[in-house]
DNA sequence: CTGGTGCATGGTAACGGTACCATATTTATA
DNA sequence: TATAAATATGGTACCGTTACCATGCACCAG
């Protein structure tokens, strides 16, 4: 590999300019910038990011931590974060934590040890990694997280607005008798989730009935056991909030074992507009997250505090939509 | 951040013998290394990747080129790359290239610059950049492409006999009028893909019919147009075989709107083997790849590589295994 | 007693850039 | 015409490691 000083021998100047000409700062004579050029050309010299890292302390790299990528979240949020790190100049380095403790530690441990210049949790947060990244100085940012220390930079939809858009939604078709799958208590999305689902309630007068909440894991097979549950009530809700679209395609599953129709029998909603949600069957009425901006945001948010460390940190909270499809609506109306 | 020389001066001991330490190279006594580590604790020092990057000229980092890491196909493999290398001491940059050649270059240009150890191209692949990576000394590896140029890392699924399992399960079903939704001309899965296709009905002694094949670009629309064209000819296909699990969704939804239900009217097998097949209605019937598999033997062969560059490029192709669900089995036999 | 060998440690030149200072030379300004 | 300012270029310390060489000491064999 050429380096720097191989343009310069070559381009018969001295490294100084050649850097100048690089960075376009300084004086360089117009002559003299086209004969570096030329060199740069010929030699098809490209710039060590490595060298440059050594004196700037600066990597234009950035560490992305999720739980598992193969959460169809993660991807589309994912990519969101790359595209806008890629057009400034930044790489992304993913991380799969598996929310495991000693994972996490280990990412940890070696976005410090390579210089890492800012971090995207979009897993779980411990309040002691927290704390490392403030004493070392290195940006970050939390994606629908709650953070009890000083003002952090954060992203987040407002689960509680869209679990209410689901309830709601579900109340004005005419179902009074709701159910509730929700998410594990050690979720805050869930919490929030469950939170707007009691708050539809509460405002169109129903009461609540904890009979009709089952807990699930946000996974598939959680959402079916939880649904069979509801199912084999005496009374079974005729309506079903699932807290995230995996949950509700279990749900769909246990509804189709026990010969029920969907929407007809029970009417079913879930949350995030996952892809798979439109091409269900029936398709999934479901909470949209604005993933792809979520991710847009984030990236930007955090290159930015990146470049401008001293700056206020901001929290943005973005809604969601509901999305209506087939399996919440009744042919016939109620 | 504590650099080495803090470590040394606090330790009252050379940056040499801090360097020996951490390296665990010459000589050095117990006691002192005891000293040294008490320092390395004390001021929780991490030696910089960068500045050994520097001197080693290696990164530790491998970058991974997909075509959209939204593609279901990816996360899994992405996963499973990670997970290696990981556990291996490597990192990893993902690339999303979009199989466009202006972002390719870029990033071609970003992974030389930052200096990375060595690429696993699970997109198109230009014969420029393999030229460009063999000048520079670049190690690197391809899944599922065919490469002309001398021997090179490789991983491939044998698509050809998948796409014959896939074909033969049809054609013992009882099926002899059997169409095929294949991928574009430009992609060699697809050439394969149809070319097994072709082997099962030689082999079964049925006339390959061109009008029985239509060609998407293996996106769920295409499916969907793919198979409507298929559903209005005088006499349709009794068995479509999908080129991958996206145009097979497509497909199936041609197929409800037409008012057909399948398998009674339409028997229909995928490609890929994604997670959403297992739980698509009716679930689907497809061409498993062993795509976790081929992360982790692509990790590992790269990173051999990397680190024994003489070594002998290998080339491994791993067998698919039909999985047999309700979309291509009629209930009372046919 | 001399010299080789194993152990223990220190000093310092790289690695490939950038930043800063020094030194022309030309041009504008008083 | 003297002097400041703008333009153009070069020299080199430094970023944080590692690799290599040098040095010193203890011990043992000849």
């Amino acid at each position: 590999m050429a380096t720097i000083r191989d343009v310069a021998k070559l381009a018969d100047v001295s490294v100084s300019t050649v850097s100048r000409v690089l960075n376009q700062t300084g004086y360089v004579n117009e002559e003299t910038k086209k004969k570096v050029n030329r060199a740069i050309q010929q030699l098809n010299y490209k710039p060590s990011q490595i060298a440059r890292g050594m004196v700037s302390g600066k990597t234009n790299t950035l560490g992305l931590i999720v739980p598992d990528i193969r959460n169809l979240f993660f991807p589309e949020l994912a990519r969101a974060i790359e595209d806008f790190a890629q057009k400034m100049g930044y790489s992304v380095i993913i991380c799969n934590s598996d929310n495991d403790r000693a994972k996490e530690d280990a990412y940890f441990q070696l976005l410090q040890e390579k210089h890492i210049d800012g971090v995207i949790l979009a897993s779980e947060v411990s309040q002691s990694h927290i704390q490392t990244l403030q004493e070392r100085g290195i940006a970050f940012l939390v994606i629908d997280a709650i953070v009890h220390s000083p003002p952090v930079l954060s992203v987040h939809t407002d689960h509680i607005h869209g679990a209410y858009l689901a309830a709601a939604h579900l109340i004005d078709q005419g179902y009074r008798k709701i159910g509730h799958l929700r998410g594990p208590f050690t979720s805050s999305t869930a919490n929030d989730r469950f939170e707007g689902y009691c708050l539809a309630l509460r405002k169109a007068g129903i009461a609540y009935d904890s009979n009709l909440v089952q807990i699930g894991d946000y996974q598939i097979k959680s959402g079916h056991e939880a649904m069979a549950k509801l199912l084999v009530m005496r009374e079974p809700p005729e309506a079903v909030f699932a807290a995230n679209d995996l949950m509700a395609l279990g749900a769909m599953e246990a509804v189709a074992e026990h010969g029920l129709k969907i929407p007809d029998d029970v009417a079913i909603v879930g949350f995030d507009g996952l892809p798979f949600a439109a091409i269900a069957t029936p398709k999934l009425t479901t909470v949209q997250q604005p993933i792809y901006e979520i991710g847009t945001i984030a990236a930007q948010m955090l290159i930015e505090s990146i470049r401008e460390p001293q700056k206020e940190k901001l929290s943005v909270v973005l809604q969601p939509s509901l999305v209506i499809r087939d399996s919440s609506v009744r042919k016939g109306g109620k």
